[in-house]
DNA sequence: GGTCATTATCTGTATATGCAGGTAAATGAA
DNA sequence: TTCATTTACCTGCATATACAGATAATGACC
């Protein structure tokens, strides 16, 4: 006696659906960084800049998805508490390069262990097949 | 040769996968509900009001798994465009009911195909049947 | 070499989001 | 009844997010 699922009805909304379940994860991995204090998108970014190393604005944008105006922004707040910095010159002068200090690597290996412990929590929770799986959906729209 | 998916690489955190896909999304509603001026979380708080009728903050933040804090905020956008307003009161005169007005119904009838549309085009992305699985597997995050 | 379109980024403005902490009403216990 | 606790909501503060439009550097074409 479940009610059907209407995919058609507003509150299907797959915007809907998608940030709601994004709001609850992101509070998860949130608490878990706070002893850090890093917020999960600044973890995000982190990781980004010290795994793919020193990258502009551009680049960025690109792989997280997000408007280069945002990172403008994101990036200054994490400027201001000294966990990335402007990296050397390019020849183009229109691109800024921009890193993970020194300080920040040091943050990013702390905040490492807790956000570990979240996302297997997380993988826990969907079953590790099925994340793979949810990934997998997830990844078709940013293809389209 | 594909790089096989490391669901322990930051790169897979579940926060970061599911913002990025919700942010790409709700860029494709909110262009599609420009035209009559609603952004897609105004676009979902109006049909909650009108699907579900009024209710207080507190049902609304529970229905939508948002914070009060924020729902009190956008709520205020929306009344300022009288979109939504105050209900008739309550028992309890802590509880605020919020509903929308008929200008608010009149805007969401005008939404309503273009976000039809748009929804449509997101089942096709995804295939029907996949995203009522995609549907199911966000809800787990949710009950837990 | 000068002009014009393109590109990379930034600013102004506005919404979305949530935590801490505050206030007022309701509730429960003594 | 009185007072402490709980509940429902709001304010202050900070971050996240993106569109429009501005600016500055490149690149292409004559």
């Amino acid at each position: 006696m479940t009610t059907p699922f209407d995919p058609m009805s507003p509150t299907s909304c797959v915007s809907f659906r998608l940030r709601r379940a994004a709001r609850i994860v992101a509070k998860t991995y949130d608490a878990a960084l706070k002893p850090v204090g890093l917020r999960n998108t600044q973890f995000t970014l982190l990781a980004a800049l010290i795994m793919e190393g020193p990258q502009n604005i551009g680049q960025l944008s690109e792989a997280l998805a997000t408007d280069g105006t945002t990172l403008t922004r994101n990036l200054q707040v994490m400027s201001k508490r000294g966990l990335v910095e402007d990296a050397s010159f390019h020849e183009d002068e229109r691109v800024r390069i921009v890193k993970a200090s020194q300080q920040g690597e040091a943050v990013f290996r702390q905040a490492l262990p807790h956000w570990q412990m979240t996302q297997q929590k997380m993988l826990d929770v969907f079953g590790q097949e099925r994340w793979s799986e949810l990934a997998d959906l997830l990844q078709l729209v940013e293809s389209k």
